[in-house]
DNA sequence: TCCATCAGGTATCTAATAGTGACCAGATGT
DNA sequence: ACATCTGGTCACTATTAGATACCTGATGGA
């Protein structure tokens, strides 16, 4: 990190990387899937789909998912601005979630995925079924 | 998707166990995003998506994957019949994966969520500095 | 008055999971 | 003879998820 040194592009002494492509750590839908890909956030947000939602609304909806989880998740999605959170000073206070605009969007972009799952997660489990069967098979030949 | 049962706080008939609902374990999105919702199996899906590739073509193209992700990863795509394994007796052997038609449609399903990545990830990374400098001035008055 | 309960969380500890590096087989080039 | 290529596996560690306990602060009942 020398400040001041300019270093050409076309330095080659040290070029032991491959050079990064769409799929280096900083492609978008590699910085999305991070965010995202984990089992939580995608069904806090369409749980939040319909209306806004209290904590322990969206706790009890979305079962077994843990306290530390949920405020976890959620506090990472407000930071994304994908959902937004507001504190309404009642008595005990209650705080909304809700999805943003933007947390829309993702929304929508997402609902082909869903639909999918709803029509072929059936075939998924019939092609595990078949792999299990196909292994078994493998392993009393062996 | 507009199932969410609205049921306001009322504090009267809460029994130990919530009536099961579609976030339930065994909802076929749960199911999905069960499987795929990891940092890898979308990318190893979208790399294969142009056409098929080996194993090591696969590990150089996704940057920063390891060969036990990558190995593990393909099996259970391989499971869910996603994507197809086939073995070449060339010398040394070698492995290509491709997607299924199956596969296909999954990737089909998840383009629009990454358009939506390629769209917006620069808003979610300015929701993020916008959230983070929120966070340090109330740190700084506490 | 004392206890229990509600809301919306945090703190702590453990179990599961992801990542790292070494190693394996079989054939080939040098 | 030895390193190298392929496509992996195995053991070990670091990170992460999950379970459990607890907190604040008001309210309502015995």
């Amino acid at each position: 990190m020398q400040e001041g040194t300019f270093t050409a592009p076309g330095y080659s002494g040290e070029t032991a990387r491959p050079a990064p492509n769409v799929y280096a750590a900083d492609c978008p839908t590699r910085l999305l899937l991070d965010r995202i890909a984990d089992k939580w956030s995608v069904l806090i947000l369409t749980t939040l789909g319909p209306g806004e939602r209290r904590f322990n609304g969206l706790k009890r909806h979305i079962d077994g998912i843990s306290q530390k989880m949920l405020s976890q998740t959620l506090r990472s999605l407000e930071r994304d601005g994908l959902v937004q959170r507001d504190v309404v000073p009642t008595v005990p206070v209650s705080v909304t979630y809700a999805v943003t605009p933007l947390g829309r969007e993702l929304l929508d972009a997402l609902q082909a995925m869903i639909d999918w799952a709803e029509r072929r997660m059936g075939t998924v489990a019939s092609a595990q079924v078949a792999y299990d069967r196909r292994e078994e098979e493998l392993s009393l030949i062996a």
